[in-house]
Parts: structure tokens; C-alpha cells; sequence
DNA sequence: CACGTATATTTATAT
DNA sequence: AATATACGTG
């Protein structure tokens, strides 16, 4: 079974005595370790699949895994088997554990969407507001939330007045949260940590869970997550990591690289394995990889070799401005495919921001390629999305005050701004959630006769549809809830033309449709809690919906960022927007953080199997104005001879011109003399 | 409440 | 530059 496997790979697999770190180099098969060793701990340790927990960042991630471990042992013997990511882990842990965590059943999960309107709701309450600084006080939160730092730590060990007001902030914001019944994207990794920490019975409890831990990227845990793993490993320590500190890219959300040396430290058993060889790529593309990151310092010392062919030249294209960039982009990938006779999944167009996107689109869109773009949020943050997310949210969680208000007049209810003051008021006065204030006595008196009907009338349709949920298919329920409230014909009033409405209805039956299915899904698990609650939390998550995508036709063109791009291979590869200012970001830049950039950039070029094209733009329209664009200082990181320049000169910006031009100019002089 | 005009905001990267 | 939001008027 393991035969297919490398002498360092196999090693990898069956060391089972000791904790164990996977150094793996970018393509050198470290999913393949992981999963053929899960399959080694079922099949020849007899270890029960339901002891056995692989976590993983992204939710792409741990589907592929689960996939692959399929594929290799009958799906009967990986029953109970958690393969999940991060925060769905600990979303599972909290959601059995609520209770010691003063959290009801139904709790809802903030997105920093929600957390960022929360804040600046506190905000206009503590001072005056400007956005960069509550953009900054949500980032310095989940720092401190990252590093388990309590609003009262964060208090005290404040330096300056932002800190300080930060940390007072913090305060106020967890209080809300939990008066919400809400917790957020770092809560689901720090609570469970903290529980763990404070109560012993309840850490031996998950740590009899895990007989056997299996961490994913484990160089982007941040330090919540890595004592996270400490605990449930426990003293037993059988567990084995998989990590490349050249592949580290989320520093700017708190992970931290310096967990793959950590672990030498706090498991002094460690055994270290190296993998080397690279089956992805070919001997080209290696090499300028390797030579690109060579530039940075390392934690450790790899090399990346592979036996593969030699390949083709690394393509470097310079387009006079962005649409041209785009154009030959689409153009080229287009009659390739025609002339080699390749499907649409073969091609990857990445980028460094979701907004470089948009362009590639228009252009794939004229020429009708089919292509899909992951990542991005824009299907959450459509609008009629959220209001359904927010109906079904509040429909398991009724103190989800956001929840409430964005729905309470969508569609129209009269009930208006006043009313809600008024019974916001109330509510608050007594230190209870804005549903359950509609439906206490005490509102009778302060509400005019004719919107205290309005508001009973919303909040008893709310307990009755909720009611409904758990007798009947919920699906079957929601679908009716969104024909009650006439959302259709809400979203024909609020769209500017039909066809807008009825496109902006599809993405609500999508919606739906995914969650059936996933209902579907749930009930043969039958983990013993409301299916309906697990769903929800999880769409929050963003599961479930991708997962719809990729099985209808996936023979499309992939467009995604760098960073959603880690983990996955291409045949071809283009990478666009190599520029100053673009890749590195400018705000990497300006902190001195190269670095990153560059690992950013050798993810890129390690996810090409055949070719890889570089392209750049010498111009680029900014905020409506066009600046000039220099190419980026990686391209000169790259091994010349390998390189193949097509479309415009590559002279660097105004200055240097000038500065060979003088430099022409004085060599002409010393042969005149 | 619909419509027009003024003003703000956009371009990190993700669970 | 283009799009979203806010505000005011009829």
C-alpha cells in the first residue's frame, strides 16, 4: 500500500513512536503522507478511524483529504474519522461544550463583517469615529484574541492611548458578543483553548477523543492554535505535523512559523523528516523557485530536487497597460488549449488582490471560457444572502440582535426606526436581546398601540416559523418562510430591473438547494444535535457552498489569489500583475515585510506542473488615475538564462533609464578617448 | 417614497 | 473612473 511512497515519505508514514515534523518542500507529496498515514494507523494499527483527527486550514483543504482518504481505504472503515479545519474543530468542541462556556444552544457565529459593524456600534457610543482606526482596533483585538489575551490583560498591558482604547473596546465588544449569544472567528479556536486550560476533566476528555493528531500547514498556526494542538496531543504526543517555512504566508493573521522550531523545545522526542523531492513541477520552474527563495533566510535548510524533464522557459510578458495584460493572458491561455488539445481545468490564472480579477473575467466572459473564480466573498456579501442568513440565524439563535435588526423591516413590516429605538432602549435597559424585549409586557406601554401589533405580529411569526422547523423538513419550512414574506417580490421592488431580481432570487434557491443537500448529508451522521443549527453555523463558516460548485462542470478555467492558491497544482500556470507595488503588496512594502512577499511568490510558481507565465503591465489605472508600473524585483530573483522575454522592453522606471542612459553615454566617452 | 444629485469609497491576503 | 451610499426635494 505505502509502496508508492519514497524511502523519507514511507519513513514519514511509519513512524508512529515518536512526534513527528514533516519538513515538506512544496510538492513533495505531503497530503499523500498524510493521508496514506491515516490509512496506515486504520489498517495496520488497528487504531479505530473515530481516534483519529487531521485538522487543516481551509475547508477546501480538509475536502480534498477526505477525498484522497477514500480513495485509498473503504469508506466503512473511515467511519467517525474528524478530518476538518481549525475553526470547524473548534466550533465542534464548543458546540458540546457550551454550556461550561455560558453560551445557549443556537449561539451564532460573527464573520468580520458582523464583528466590524459590532465594533463601530460601540464605537459611536465610547468617541468619535474614523474608519482606519476601528479597521485597526478589530485587527489589534483578534491579535490579542490570537495570543489569549483577555480585554483585561490587554488592559493592563496597554502602552499608549490607541492600545488602550483597543483594549476598552475589546471589553465592551466581548461583553456584546456574549449578550448576543455570539461568538467570532477567533473565539472558535481561543475558547476551546481557554476551556482546556482551565478545566482538566474536560481536556481529558477530548484528549481520550485523539489517540492519534494529524496537523495540515501546520507553519500558519498562530498561538492559540498551536497550544490548541499542545493539549489534545497531551502527554501521549502522537502526533506528526506537515509544514514548509517557505510556504508560510498568513503571518498578517498571527500565524507563526517559529512553531516548527517550538516543537523541538516543547517535545524534545521530536523526529524530523525532510522531503525533498518534488514530483509537481518541472526542472525549470524548480530552479527558479529555488533560486527565488534562496534570497530569504530559513529555519531550515531544504533543497528541492526533481527528476523530471527540464522543461520548457519560464514566459515573461510585458503588456503596455492592464487590459492588454489581460487580453494576452486570455488570448495565449485560449490557443494553447486549442493547439494541444488541453481542457479548461488545466489553466490557472492567479493573482496577488481579489480586485485583479475582474479584468481577467470581462475578457474570459467576451470570449465565453468557462472559468471559476474561489475565494472572495462575493457571494456572501450579496445582499439578499445575508438577509437570509440573517432570518435563518435568528431563527436558531432569537438574541442575535444584528440578526434581528437587519430583518425586522426587510421586506417592509412598518416598523421604523423609532419603534426600534424604543424597544432598543427597553431592551438594553434591562439587559436582554431586542427579540426577547418584543415580548415582554413592559413594551406595551411604551409603543403606540398600532406598532406594538406590528412588532408582535413579527416576533410571534418568528417563534411559529421556528417552531415549524423542528417539526417539519426545514427545508420545506424556509422555503415557505421566503414565500411568506413575499421575498421575491421584495427583491423585484429593491432591483432595478427584472432580470436582475430574478438573478438575485437564484442565488437565494441556491442557497437553499445547498442546504438541503447538506441537511441530506448531516442525517446519516446523526451527530445528535439540530441538523439545522449545524448547517447554518457552517454556511457561516463558508462550507457548504463550494462544495455545491465543484461538482457541477469543474473543466474551467481556475481564477484565484496566491493565497487560496497553496495546496494546489496546475498543469499551467499564469501569474499576473508582476509588479512593484502589486507583488510585493505596497503595504508589505512600506512594513519591511519582503519577505512574506517573496514566499507569497514562490507558492505562485511551485503550483506549475508545465509552464509558467509571468505577466506585468507597464501601466496601471489607480483610484481612476494611471500610474506607471515598474516590474517586480522578483523577476531579477529569477535564473536569466531560464527566462524568455516577450512584449515590452524591460527597462525599469524614468530614473533608471536615464541612469543607463548615462551610463551609455559614459562609456561612449571612455571609447572616444 | 421615488428620483436625482452630492459625497464617499475602492485595491491586500482568509477562517 | 466607477460604483455605492447619503441626503434632499417633489
Amino acid at each position: 500500500m505505502t509502496s508508492k511512497l519514497n524511502p523519507k515519505q514511507q519513513q514519514a508514514v511509519k513512524n508512529i513512536s515518536s512526534p513527528l515534523l514533516v519538513l515538506a518542500g512544496a510538492g513533495s507529496g505531503k497530503t499523500s503522507v498524510i493521508t496514506q498515514k491515516i490509512a496506515y494507523l486504520v489498517e495496520n494499527c488497528q487504531m479505530p478511524a473515530h481516534k483519529i483527527m487531521a485538522v487543516t486550514f481551509t475547508n477546501k483543504a480538509a475536502r480534498e483529504m477526505k477525498e484522497r482518504v477514500n480513495n485509498i481505504i473503504p469508506r466503512k472503515s473511515t467511519r467517525g474519522l474528524t478530518i476538518s479545519t481549525f475553526h470547524n474543530l473548534g466550533l465542534n468542541i464548543i458546540r458540546r461544550e457550551h454550556r461550561h462556556l455560558g453560551l445557549k444552544p443556537g449561539f451564532s457565529i460573527f464573520d468580520s463583517q458582523d464583528s466590524l459593524a459590532l465594533i463601530k456600534d460601540l464605537m459611536q457610543r465610547e468617541s468619535g469615529d474614523e474608519n482606519a482606526i476601528i479597521d485597526s482596533i478589530q485587527h489589534t483585538i483578534s491579535n490579542w484574541k490570537n495570543d489569549l489575551l483577555s480585554p483585561q490583560q490587554a488592559l493592563s498591558y496597554a502602552t499608549d492611548d490607541s492600545e488602550l482604547l483597543a483594549a476598552r473596546v475589546y471589553a465592551a465588544y466581548n461583553r456584546l458578543l456574549r449578550a448576543y449569544n455570539a461568538v467570532d472567528f477567533d473565539d472558535l479556536i481561543l475558547l476551546p483553548t481557554n476551556l482546556f486550560l482551565e478545566q482538566k476533566e474536560i481536556l481529558d476528555k477530548w484528549q481520550n477523543k485523539v489517540h492519534y493528531l494529524l496537523v495540515d500547514e501546520y507553519q500558519d498556526t498562530n498561538h492559540s492554535q498551536y497550544l490548541l494542538i499542545k493539549l489534545l496531543v497531551g502527554v501521549k504526543a502522537s502526533f506528526t505535523v506537515v509544514g514548509d517555512d517557505d510556504q508560510s504566508i498568513y503571518a498578517w493573521r498571527g500565524a507563526n512559523p517559529e512553531n516548527l522550531t517550538q516543537l523541538k523545545t516543547d517535545f524534545p522526542k521530536l523526529e524530523v523528516v525532510m522531503l525533498e523531492q518534488n514530483y509537481r513541477s518541472s526542472g525549470r520552474i524548480l530552479k527558479a523557485a529555488n533560486q527565488l527563495i534562496s534570497n530569504n533566510p530559513h529555519l531550515f535548510d531544504k533543497t528541492l530536487w526533481c527528476d523530471r524533464g527540464f522543461g520548457d522557459p519560464i514566459r515573461i510578458v510585458r503588456q503596455k497597460n492592464e487590459d492588454k495584460e489581460a487580453d494576452f493572458v486570455v488570448h495565449d491561455l485560449m490557443t494553447h488549449k486549442l493547439q494541444k488539445g488541453l481542457a479548461w481545468n488545466d489553466f490557472a490564472i492567479l493573482y496577488r488582490g481579489n480586485f485583479q480579477s475582474r479584468i481577467i473575467e470581462l475578457k474570459l466572459q467576451a470570449l465565453s471560457v468557462p472559468y471559476k473564480v474561489s475565494g472572495g466573498t462575493a457571494f456572501f456579501s450579496r445582499s439578499e444572502i445575508k438577509d437570509i442568513m440573517a432570518y435563518l440565524r435568528l431563527l436558531i439563535n432569537r438574541d442575535d440582535d444584528n440578526a434581528f435588526l437587519r430583518i425586522v423591516n426587510t421586506p417592509r413590516r412598518e416598523i421604523g426606526i423609532s419603534t426600534l429605538e424604543k424597544l432598543g432602549e427597553y431592551a438594553s435597559g434591562r439587559q436582554i436581546s431586542l427579540f426577547a424585549a418584543t415580548q415582554e409586557l413592559g413594551i406595551e406601554s411604551i409603543l403606540p398601540k398600532r406598532n406594538l401589533e406590528k412588532v408582535r405580529e413579527f416576533s410571534q411569526w418568528i417563534t411559529d416559523i421556528s417552531q415549524l422547523c423542528r417539526e417539519r423538513s426545514p427545508t420545506a419550512v424556509i422555503k415557505q418562510m421566503i414565500q411568506e414574506i413575499d421575498y421575491p417580490g421584495w427583491l423585484s421592488d429593491q432591483s432595478n430591473s427584472p432580470s436582475a431580481a430574478e438573478k438575485r432570487l437564484e442565488n437565494v434557491w441556491q442557497l437553499v438547494k445547498s442546504i438541503d443537500k447538506m441537511l441530506l448529508d448531516t442525517d446519516d451522521l446523526s451527530s445528535g444535535e439540530d441538523p439545522l443549527e449545524n448547517v447554518i453555523s457552517r454556511l457561516i463558516l463558508r462550507d457548504i457552498m463550494e462544495q455545491q460548485e465543484e461538482e457541477d462542470d469543474s473543466n474551467r478555467v481556475q481564477l484565484m489569489t496566491l493565497h487560496a492558491s497553496k495546496g494546489l497544482e496546475f498543469p499551467h500556470v499564469y501569474l499576473i500583475g508582476m509588479e512593484e507595488e502589486l507583488l510585493p503588496h505596497r503595504a508589505s512594502i512600506e512594513e519591511g515585510n519582503i519577505e512574506e512577499e517573496r514566499r507569497l511568490t514562490y507558492v505562485g510558481i511551485t503550483r506549475a506542473q508545465q509552464t509558467l507565465t509571468l505577466s506585468l503591465s507597464a501601466s496601471r489605472k489607480q483610484y481612476g488615475q494611471t500610474i506607471e508600473a515598474t516590474p517586480s524585483r522578483f523577476l531579477d530573483e529569477l535564473p536569466k538564462e531560464d527566462l524568455d522575454w516577450h512584449g515590452m522592453g524591460i527597462e525599469r522606471s524614468q530614473e533608471e533609464k536615464k541612469s543607463t542612459a548615462k551610463a551609455h553615454l559614459s562609456g561612449m566617452r571612455d571609447l572616444l578617448r
